[in-house]
DNA sequence: TTAAATATAGTAATCGATTATTTTTTAACT
DNA sequence: AGTTAAAAAATAATCGATTACTATATTTAA
């Protein structure tokens, strides 16, 4: 059984909205393999909460694409394919690439200094090597700093769909590129974007930008069976 | 109180989907205006259900961005402004066209049938008046024809933002251009997209579409207070 | 032996009541 | 009178139990 709070319910945020950040996360984390069933009464018991709060996280990680259901048929996790995966792609180089451009457009200073400051937190944790415990801390940093990238845009809805397509990239990301990938200089590219970024450069970022996707894509395509891959679990 | 089946529950939809259903009309049909607070006790009683599945489709709309929420302060129907229309229109601009070019390239005869079939129901539909009891068929019909034209592109998600956009653009479009628009010719734009569309022309499509949802957005600006409108209901 | 029909078990969906939190009202005090 | 503090009311979040449905196993008939 896991304690999701120790401070029980303070003021603060909400039972199912703790339980999501806790889903998400075993599902990116690799936990939840892809296709497996969700059981309610075993997860209900393993997060000591009841069925609402349970329901209400699922039904909002359906939305974010991570689980999959059918009416009266239950819930399971997202299955993963090579199609969904080039989908996704496909849908960050264009989503992304509009959120740069508009971001660095209409970005201001207080943007200037936020992305500073995370740029600087992914390459001092990139720097050395990530092993143990140090993975969730360059994990988080380098979500921040792609998430501060775009966040200037002014349109909420469109980080919204890069949230969602971010968090579905970074499962492929984790559950089939173990641990890193030392195959391409990712550092230098995010030092290029960032680079680029400051300097007001649109064109410039997002090409690098979109080459950055691309290349990750078929990077991860190749280690990827082409067919579905997500019935498993049951 | 509003009964919401006359079956009660078969073997089909849960009850969760069907008031999604309703109150997505609701809201989509402005019953229940911008920024007008959800009390759930009200709609439990209005719609004779629980809390439970209330709760679960009201989740839903949240993610649809039909509703917003804070977390222990309830749910209200999502405010409506000049800017969040500007940016809804901008998305569409960017993933209806990518979904066009797409479903041009990779559709099959299926597809095409189910195209003609589409905007045959429309153009019956554009050609007599839409007054009255019409209009809600006439609003399907153009929802499908939308919806079919981009059905072929082979990418669920994209899908499902395209859905989630057309639903948010709908909502302005009806609130603020009270029945009709008999300014622009409409009709002779579908078909032209319509004729593009199934000429295989997919360049010629993508720029009849973008010119479209253009001209309807500033066409529908000019109506809009510029300001924020949404905090009415109480 | 196979196929249809029925019973059983497992699981999801819903309900009604309880608990916790927020908002509003009231009262006291400066 | 205006401001803060306390109390009351309203409302949201959660729970435990019930009901309805689906899938599996078992029986019965051809």
């Amino acid at each position: 059984m896991t304690t999701l709070t120790d401070t029980p319910s303070a003021s603060g945020p909400t039972l199912s909205t703790t339980l999501v950040e806790a889903l998400r996360g075993s599902i990116l984390g690799g936990t939840l393999l892809p296709g497996s069933k969700l059981r309610l009464d075993e997860l209900r018991e393993q997060y000591d909460v009841s069925l609402s709060p349970l329901r209400e996280a699922l039904t909002r990680l359906v939305s974010d694409g991570l689980i999959v259901t059918n009416d009266k048929k239950g819930y399971r996790v997202a299955p993963v394919s090579a199609d969904d995966f080039r989908e996704v792609t496909a849908l960050r180089m264009n989503l992304e690439v509009m959120a740069l451009g508009e971001s660095i457009r209409r970005g201001d200073e207080h943007w200037e200094d936020a992305l500073v400051a995370a740029y600087h937190r992914l390459s001092r944790l990139e720097a050395a090597d990530r092993s143990g415990d140090k993975l969730p801390a360059w994990e988080k940093a380098h979500r921040t700093f792609h998430i501060t990238l775009f966040s200037a845009c002014g349109m909420p809805l469109l980080l919204r769909f890069c949230n969602t397509l971010h968090d579905l990239s970074d499962r492929y990301r984790r559950l089939f590129l173990a641990s890193n990938s030392p195959d391409r200089n990712v550092p230098a590219e995010h030092e290029a974007i960032y680079q680029a970024a400051l300097g007001r450069n649109a064109e410039l970022a997002c090409d690098i930008l979109r080459q950055h996707l691309s290349r990750t894509g078929t990077n991860l395509l190749s280690v990827l069976p082409d067919g579905e891959s997500g019935t498993a679990g049951r």
